[in-house]
DNA sequence: GAGTAGATCCTCT
DNA sequence: GAGGATCTACTCA
Protein backbone atom coordinates (compact mmCIF):
# COMPACT_ATOMS: atom_id res chain seq x y z
CA UNK A 1 0.00 0.00 0.00
CA UNK A 2 1.61 3.34 -1.05
CA UNK A 3 0.15 6.56 -1.18
CA UNK A 4 -0.28 8.08 -4.77
CA UNK A 5 2.63 10.31 -5.47
CA UNK A 6 1.95 14.12 -6.64
CA UNK A 7 3.00 13.54 -9.53
CA UNK A 8 -0.12 11.22 -10.53
CA UNK A 9 -2.29 13.94 -9.83
CA UNK A 10 -0.05 17.04 -11.81
CA UNK A 11 -0.77 14.87 -15.31
CA UNK A 12 -2.09 17.48 -17.93
CA UNK A 13 -4.82 14.40 -19.09
CA UNK A 14 -7.73 14.31 -16.58
CA UNK A 15 -9.89 11.43 -18.11
CA UNK A 16 -7.08 9.51 -17.96
CA UNK A 17 -6.17 10.03 -14.34
CA UNK A 18 -9.92 9.37 -13.82
CA UNK A 19 -9.56 6.27 -15.55
CA UNK A 20 -6.50 5.65 -14.03
CA UNK A 21 -8.37 6.20 -10.05
CA UNK A 22 -10.22 3.22 -11.14
CA UNK A 23 -9.45 0.45 -8.48
CA UNK A 24 -6.97 2.90 -6.27
CA UNK A 25 -8.07 3.35 -2.79
CA UNK A 26 -9.80 5.81 -0.96
CA UNK A 27 -8.79 6.18 3.00
CA UNK A 28 -9.50 8.46 5.17
CA UNK A 29 -8.70 8.85 9.01
CA UNK A 30 -10.39 11.15 11.38
CA UNK A 31 -10.55 11.20 15.06
CA UNK A 32 -8.81 7.78 14.81
CA UNK A 33 -11.35 6.54 12.85
CA UNK A 34 -10.12 4.66 9.52
CA UNK A 35 -12.18 4.00 6.57
CA UNK A 36 -11.65 2.96 3.07
CA UNK A 37 -13.01 1.85 0.00
CA UNK A 38 -11.99 1.16 -3.21
CA UNK A 39 -12.94 3.45 -6.04
CA UNK A 40 -15.41 1.81 -8.44
CA UNK A 41 -16.77 5.05 -10.41
CA UNK A 42 -15.43 8.59 -11.60
CA UNK A 43 -16.02 11.40 -13.45
CA UNK A 44 -13.28 14.07 -14.90
CA UNK A 45 -14.51 17.58 -15.59
CA UNK A 46 -11.86 19.32 -17.14
CA UNK A 47 -12.16 22.88 -16.38
CA UNK A 48 -12.45 25.98 -18.18
CA UNK A 49 -13.20 23.68 -21.90
CA UNK A 50 -16.27 22.15 -19.97
CA UNK A 51 -19.28 23.25 -19.42
CA UNK A 52 -20.51 21.19 -16.92
CA UNK A 53 -17.32 22.03 -14.77
CA UNK A 54 -17.71 24.62 -12.01
CA UNK A 55 -14.61 26.55 -13.56
CA UNK A 56 -16.41 26.56 -17.15
CA UNK A 57 -15.26 29.46 -19.58
CA UNK A 58 -12.56 30.43 -16.76
CA UNK A 59 -15.12 31.30 -14.15
CA UNK A 60 -13.47 31.65 -10.38
CA UNK A 61 -15.01 32.33 -7.68
CA UNK A 62 -14.31 31.48 -3.67
CA UNK A 63 -16.23 28.34 -4.24
CA UNK A 64 -14.25 26.83 -6.73
CA UNK A 65 -10.70 28.95 -5.89
CA UNK A 66 -9.02 25.47 -5.00
CA UNK A 67 -9.91 23.87 -8.73
CA UNK A 68 -7.08 26.37 -9.26
CA UNK A 69 -4.82 25.07 -6.92
CA UNK A 70 -1.66 22.71 -7.84
CA UNK A 71 -3.17 18.71 -8.38
CA UNK A 72 -2.90 16.60 -5.50
CA UNK A 73 -5.55 18.21 -3.06
CA UNK A 74 -9.28 17.26 -2.64
CA UNK A 75 -12.25 19.75 -3.52
CA UNK A 76 -15.89 19.37 -1.27
CA UNK A 77 -18.75 21.41 -1.86
CA UNK A 78 -22.08 20.91 -1.12
CA UNK A 79 -24.98 20.03 -3.81
CA UNK A 80 -28.87 20.87 -3.10
CA UNK A 81 -28.18 22.59 -0.19
CA UNK A 82 -27.18 19.11 1.83
CA UNK A 83 -24.80 16.44 -0.34
CA UNK A 84 -21.15 17.02 -0.01
CA UNK A 85 -19.03 15.96 -3.00
CA UNK A 86 -15.74 14.87 -2.66
CA UNK A 87 -12.89 15.96 -5.83
CA UNK A 88 -10.14 15.27 -6.36
CA UNK A 89 -8.04 18.23 -8.08
CA UNK A 90 -5.54 17.43 -10.84
CA UNK A 91 -2.96 19.21 -13.02
CA UNK A 92 -0.85 22.35 -12.09
CA UNK A 93 -1.82 25.38 -10.37
CA UNK A 94 -3.97 27.91 -12.49
CA UNK A 95 -5.28 24.98 -14.47
CA UNK A 96 -8.74 24.15 -12.64
CA UNK A 97 -9.03 19.98 -13.35
CA UNK A 98 -11.14 18.20 -11.06
CA UNK A 99 -12.30 14.67 -10.59
CA UNK A 100 -15.45 13.46 -9.05
CA UNK A 101 -15.03 10.69 -7.01
CA UNK A 102 -18.65 9.51 -7.39
CA UNK A 103 -18.80 5.83 -6.00
CA UNK A 104 -16.75 3.16 -4.15
CA UNK A 105 -16.52 -0.23 -2.55
CA UNK A 106 -16.11 -0.50 1.27
CA UNK A 107 -13.22 -2.26 2.70
CA UNK A 108 -12.14 -0.91 5.89
CA UNK A 109 -14.41 0.74 8.32
CA UNK A 110 -17.86 0.14 7.00
CA UNK A 111 -19.46 -0.54 10.63
CA UNK A 112 -18.00 3.39 11.30
CA UNK A 113 -19.64 4.14 7.65
CA UNK A 114 -22.94 2.71 9.06
CA UNK A 115 -23.00 5.37 11.94
CA UNK A 116 -22.31 7.97 9.90
CA UNK A 117 -24.96 7.51 7.16
CA UNK A 118 -27.27 6.19 9.48
CA UNK A 119 -27.95 3.21 7.79
CA UNK A 120 -28.83 -0.09 9.64
CA UNK A 121 -27.27 -2.82 6.80
CA UNK A 122 -24.20 -2.44 4.68
CA UNK A 123 -25.94 -3.00 1.19
CA UNK A 124 -25.19 -1.26 -1.79
CA UNK A 125 -26.02 2.09 -1.64
CA UNK A 126 -23.72 2.46 1.50
CA UNK A 127 -21.14 3.74 -0.93
CA UNK A 128 -23.11 4.32 -3.95
CA UNK A 129 -23.43 7.85 -5.43
CA UNK A 130 -21.29 10.93 -4.25
CA UNK A 131 -23.51 12.43 -1.73
CA UNK A 132 -23.24 8.79 0.29
CA UNK A 133 -19.70 8.21 -0.80
CA UNK A 134 -18.44 11.38 1.03
CA UNK A 135 -20.89 11.48 3.94
CA UNK A 136 -19.46 7.55 4.64
CA UNK A 137 -16.06 8.72 4.59
CA UNK A 138 -16.90 11.27 6.89
CA UNK A 139 -16.26 13.90 4.32
CA UNK A 140 -17.39 17.51 4.97
CA UNK A 141 -17.09 20.65 3.22
CA UNK A 142 -14.06 21.93 5.92
CA UNK A 143 -11.74 19.15 4.40
CA UNK A 144 -12.10 20.98 1.07
CA UNK A 145 -8.16 21.72 -0.22
CA UNK A 146 -6.92 19.10 2.13
CA UNK A 147 -3.60 18.06 0.51
CA UNK A 148 -3.46 13.83 -0.61
CA UNK A 149 -0.48 13.40 0.64
CA UNK A 150 -1.60 13.91 4.09
CA UNK A 151 -2.90 12.04 6.99
CA UNK A 152 -6.39 12.45 6.94
CA UNK A 153 -7.44 12.25 3.58
CA UNK A 154 -5.16 10.23 1.05
CA UNK A 155 -5.57 7.78 -1.74
CA UNK A 156 -3.44 4.44 -1.92
CA UNK A 157 -2.22 1.95 -4.71
CA UNK A 158 -2.52 -1.57 -3.95
CA UNK A 159 -1.54 -3.19 -7.15
CA UNK A 160 -5.37 -4.31 -7.67
CA UNK A 161 -5.24 -4.73 -11.51
CA UNK A 162 -8.38 -3.95 -13.28
CA UNK A 163 -8.04 -5.41 -16.47
CA UNK A 164 -9.53 -3.13 -19.56
CA UNK A 165 -12.40 -4.97 -20.58
CA UNK A 166 -13.86 -4.39 -17.15
CA UNK A 167 -13.73 -0.54 -17.69
CA UNK A 168 -16.90 1.26 -19.03
CA UNK A 169 -17.13 4.87 -20.25
CA UNK A 170 -20.15 6.69 -20.37
CA UNK A 171 -21.83 10.14 -20.57
CA UNK A 172 -21.53 11.98 -17.00
CA UNK A 173 -24.48 12.09 -14.79
CA UNK A 174 -26.82 14.77 -13.59
CA UNK A 175 -25.29 17.49 -15.93
CA UNK A 176 -27.92 17.92 -18.73
CA UNK A 177 -27.41 21.45 -17.86
CA UNK A 178 -24.24 21.44 -19.91
CA UNK A 179 -25.97 21.24 -23.48
CA UNK A 180 -23.17 19.52 -25.82
CA UNK A 181 -20.78 19.03 -23.19
CA UNK A 182 -23.38 16.83 -21.18
CA UNK A 183 -22.64 14.05 -23.76
CA UNK A 184 -18.73 13.91 -23.19
CA UNK A 185 -17.37 10.34 -22.57
CA UNK A 186 -16.13 11.43 -19.28
CA UNK A 187 -17.31 8.77 -16.54
CA UNK A 188 -15.48 5.86 -16.05
CA UNK A 189 -16.92 2.98 -13.84
CA UNK A 190 -15.48 -0.78 -13.13
CA UNK A 191 -18.80 -2.77 -15.36
CA UNK A 192 -20.88 -5.09 -12.97
CA UNK A 193 -19.94 -3.56 -9.34
CA UNK A 194 -22.78 -2.98 -7.78
CA UNK A 195 -21.87 0.42 -6.35
CA UNK A 196 -22.10 1.62 -9.07
CA UNK A 197 -24.42 4.21 -9.30
CA UNK A 198 -27.24 4.95 -12.36
CA UNK A 199 -28.87 2.04 -14.19
CA UNK A 200 -26.62 -1.08 -14.77
CA UNK A 201 -24.82 -1.39 -17.77
CA UNK A 202 -23.29 -4.47 -19.08
C1' DG B 1 -39.85 -1.85 -11.51
C1' DA B 2 -40.13 2.81 -13.46
C1' DG B 3 -41.00 7.47 -13.10
C1' DT B 4 -41.46 11.70 -10.42
C1' DA B 5 -41.56 15.08 -6.87
C1' DG B 6 -39.75 16.96 -2.68
C1' DA B 7 -36.11 17.96 0.47
C1' DT B 8 -33.04 21.90 1.63
C1' DC B 9 -29.43 25.63 1.66
C1' DC B 10 -25.31 27.55 -0.18
C1' DT B 11 -23.62 30.17 -3.96
C1' DC B 12 -23.75 33.30 -7.62
C1' DT B 13 -26.36 36.88 -10.36
C1' DG C 1 -34.04 35.12 -6.10
C1' DA C 2 -33.01 31.11 -8.79
C1' DG C 3 -30.93 26.89 -9.37
C1' DG C 4 -27.77 23.03 -8.60
C1' DA C 5 -21.79 17.44 -10.54
C1' DT C 6 -28.15 14.23 -5.57
C1' DC C 7 -30.92 10.95 -2.87
C1' DT C 8 -34.99 9.01 -1.20
C1' DA C 9 -39.60 7.80 -0.87
C1' DC C 10 -43.68 7.52 -2.87
C1' DT C 11 -46.94 6.62 -6.54
C1' DC C 12 -48.62 3.91 -10.23
C1' DA C 13 -48.70 -0.04 -12.93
Amino acid sequence: MKKLAIDFYKRTNVTLIAKQLLGKIIVTNFEGHITSARIVETEAYAGQTDKASHAAMGKRTARNEVMYADGGISYVYICYGLHQMFNVVTNDSGIPHAILVRAAEPLQGADIMLVRTGKKTGDSSLTRGPGNLAKALGISTVNTGCNLQGDEIYITDDDYVLRKQHIGISKRIGVDYAAEDALLPYRFYIKGNKFVSGKPVN
